[in-house]
DNA sequence: AGCCTTTGACCAGCG
DNA sequence: TCGCTGGTCAAAGGC
């Protein structure tokens, strides 16, 4: 064997933390703001809401994304843990680092664990593509119609890692760091007005003239989907690899991308039940996506098109873009927490906890972490009656407790009359706020009126591409529409709905 | 035929 | 130095 070149550093342990904000602000030159950082730009934090100082000080007065997201902010985070602000104050003031996260916080032990900040997404946002996994927040399933059942699965894990690039290189953009509230709502407003949430992403991926990523920045993402070729993110891969490592019964798998000279490689590591747990990126890729399957056989809706005709920078496709436009939401909603709880996250959840007997407004709670070089997403939902809420009406038909996990399955049907999707909902057995939720089926009606997602006035009305979208849902196919943003106080922002079974 | 996965072996880092 | 461990190689086989 040749020789290798010295491994860099695990980034997990050699990246400082450093806030999104600081990033921003401090004009980072060799990084980017996380999405979160984005988030901030656009919604500045409040001036006591986000441990941010600088986005505070920029923004002061503005609502926060998060509180315009979700009407229902949590908590002020805590300051930074003392290990933190040594970092920090080591860092010398936010060395830039690579590194496509740029969160600060230590990673979870594990999922449904303690976690990083906590956002909440309010009902209608469908608990189900939220907590599918957190790859779905990245998911590209959502354009992708046509796709089989694998590869819905497979890029609702895998892409997960990609969304912080990509959002990454919309946060690129000093524009947005400099944004004003009001702006930030006139982007997003004109944007989902016109044709729904994706578009809306797009936007902010149109400001992607610098494709940035990382050179030596891994990403891990702890996903939870039972997926078995986390290959189908975009990219192309081949396994090279395969590993038990210690501690685990379960292989890691190694992946190269296959693209010539490209070093990117990933690994992706399996809990003991076979889902993927943990997919971790390693390098930057030194070319565009190859070609999307889904472009080829000519089911880019119009609003795909609109968007490839927009696209003057980065040379996607509408479907990619379409994509990486839900990469973007995603990463929006998932980085929320991010900016606005700049911490450890050790307590978020607590925090959370503490709060949710307060509002049901708050019946999804993410907790993201992340670091320069890496984020761990996780999903949390507060009630198993929260998780129905996703705009439709279910009727629980069975419970069933599997091995090894104290807390029950639970399996609903949709109560509309001829449609039979169903889905179930399964807590984990470390943490029963951690929930995966499954779909099966698709709804082939309309979300009753006055639940749900859709009862916003004016402009709250989803794009009706992104409706068609939702309606269009096949068995395999996920799809997200963000209902409203401007309106989005106490209000549901969307639906997401994703099938990850047969 | 080409690409991919599988899998045993090898290598390098680290304690 | 040695053993452990993670990461990679590369041949073989499958699709």
């Amino acid at each position: 064997m040749s020789a290798r070149p010295p491994p860099p550093p695990r980034p997990r342990l050699a990246l400082p933390p450093r806030s999104a904000a600081e990033s921003l602000f401090t004009g980072a030159g060799d990084a980017s703001p996380g999405p979160l950082t984005l988030a901030s730009a656009l919604f500045p934090s409040d001036p006591d809401g986000g441990g941010m100082t600088s986005s505070s000080a920029a923004a002061a007065g503005s609502t926060s994304f998060t509180q315009l997201l979700i009407g229902n902010l949590s908590a002020p985070p805590p300051p930074p843990p003392p290990q933190q602000q040594q970092r920090e104050a080591a860092r010398g003031g936010g060395v830039a680092r690579a590194g496509p996260a740029l969160s600060v916080a230590p990673p979870p032990p594990a999922v449904g664990a303690a976690a990083g900040s906590v956002f909440t997404v309010p009902p209608g946002l469908s608990p189900s593509g939220l907590l599918d996994s957190p790859g779905l927040l990245f998911s590209p399933a959502m354009g992708g119609f046509g796709m089989s059942h694998r590869e819905a699965l497979a890029q609702v894990t895998a892409q997960a890692s990609h969304s912080p690039l990509r959002m990454f290189d919309h946060t690129e953009q000093p524009s947005f760091s400099a944004a004003t509230s009001s702006e930030a709502m006139q982007h997003m407003n004109a944007a989902v007005n016109m044709t729904g949430i994706s578009d809306m992403v797009t936007g902010l991926e149109n400001n992607e003239n610098v494709a940035f990523q990382p050179a030596e920045a891994s990403q891990r993402y702890q996903v939870n989907a039972p997926v078995d070729k986390p290959a189908d993110d975009g990219y192309n891969w081949r396994k090279y690899g395969q590993k038990v490592v210690k501690g685990s019964d379960c292989p890691r798998s190694y992946y190269k991308c296959t693209h010539p000279n490209c070093p990117v490689k990933k690994k992706v590591e399996h809990a003991e039940d076979g889902q993927i747990s943990e997919i971790i990126y390693k390098g930057k890729h030194n070319h565009q996506r190859p070609p999307n399957k889904r472009a080829k056989d000519g089911s880019s809706s119009a609003a795909d098109q609109n968007e490839q005709s927009n696209d003057t920078t980065s040379g996607l496709s509408g479907i990619k873009r379409d994509q990486e436009a839900i990469y973007g939401m995603s990463e929006q909603l998932s980085g929320l927490s991010e900016g606005d709880d700049m911490d450890d996250g050790e307590s978020r959840p607590h925090e959370a906890d503490d709060k949710e007997s307060d509002s049901k407004k708050r019946n999804i709670q993410i907790s993201s972490q992340r670091t320069s070089a890496e984020a761990k997403i996780i999903v949390q939902t507060t009630s198993e009656v929260d998780l129905l809420d996703d705009g439709y009406r279910w009727r629980k038909y069975g419970q069933k407790v599997v091995k090894g996990n104290p807390h029950p399955r639970s399996y609903y049907k949709c109560t509309y009359a001829g449609c039979n999707v169903r889905k179930h909902i399964e807590r984990a057995s470390s943490d029963p706020k951690a929930v995966i939720t499954t779909y099966e089926g698709k709804h082939n009606h309309e979300p009753p009126v006055g639940r749900g997602n859709n009862q916003n006035a004016g402009n709250a009305a989803p794009s009706s591409s992104a409706r068609q979208n939702m309606q269009n849902l096949s068995s395999n196919q996920a799809s997200l529409t963000m209902a409203d943003f401007n309106n989005i106080n106490q209000r549901p922002i969307g639906v997401l709905q994703f099938k990850s079974e047969e």
